[in-house]
DNA sequence: TGTAGATAGTGCGAAATCGAACTATAAAGA
DNA sequence: TCTTTATAGTTCGATTTCGCACTATCTACA
């Protein structure tokens, strides 16, 4: 690689950060308070892909450390959110359950930031989301196999 | 905005924390340990576009609240990578400079992560990036101005 | 000049993040 | 079978993140 082209590749990942940044922050001011866009995440993935995904699971899909999903899990099981079986197919795992509280409060949170997203989609058009999503899907699949190997 | 197109958008900001997550962890796994990318980043920007720039300036850069700087610097000036002095125009403010060390520290790192981007640089060229940098530093300036309203 | 409101930075406490070490269970091979 | 190795999850401690409240200083304006 050319070193002149070292700082492109900063300023874009450098992007990205400050992208997350903002929008992370922006979302969770529509969220009812004390609840984060790790604990939405979570809620959104299971009601969107399905219960009964153990814990690793659902910290491989966000590529987070597994010690960070327990943590994030026994705050939305104190709260209600979900629910904790042992995994009937692995007697170390567990999967994790939706209640029905999760499910509303997963509902509803998508209701409260609509108008969030709704002021975005005016300015950019699913068609311009479209166009650079699959780049970014290319690059986590990229790094996501760099990261094992 | 139509319904539908909610979980695109959901979706796009999904993929962009996964991507921040995954290149914070690969970058960071080439830096000396007990160095994070926020300590890097920091860095980077003095060098960058120079000393003498406030706490709350670089704040503000990231998108970061500033008790997050204040800690951020803290750990910098312990390494004697940074100083920070009273600010001449302003007796509320201090202004940072980087150490030689903190210099040579923030060359280093880009030494040896180079590898690092190279290796993505092979798989993504720069022209890749170009197209949608643009795309993205737009999308920042137009939720930052959301913020602020 | 004097005073009210705004701004820069810090201290503090709570929560989130995460690596290392640990327990319990499963899987693989002798 | 039995023993070794790998895996799922937790606990613990250190660090990071960040909102709130506070001090010091600046700015605006009466």
């Amino acid at each position: 690689m050319d070193k002149e082209q070292t700082p492109l590749y900063f300023q874009f990942f450098t992007e990205v950060g400050i992208l997350n940044q903002l929008s992370r922050v922006g979302f969770e001011a529509h969220l009812p308070m004390g609840i984060t866009l790790a604990h939405f995440s979570v809620l959104n993935h299971l009601a969107r892909l399905g219960d009964g995904q153990t814990p690793l699971q659902i910290a491989k899909a966000f590529q987070l450390p597994k010690t960070t999903m327990t943590h994030t899990l026994s705050v939305l099981e104190k709260r209600d959110l979900i629910v904790m079986r042992p995994n009937p197919d692995d007697g170390r795992s567990k999967v994790v359950i939706l209640t029905d509280l999760g499910r509303e409060f997963r509902d509803e949170a998508i209701v409260l930031s609509t108008p969030y997203f709704a002021n975005f989609a005016e300015r950019f058009p699913p068609e311009k989301l479209e166009k650079v999503l699959p780049l970014l899907a290319e690059m986590r699949g990229f790094l996501d196999k760099e990261r094992d190997g």
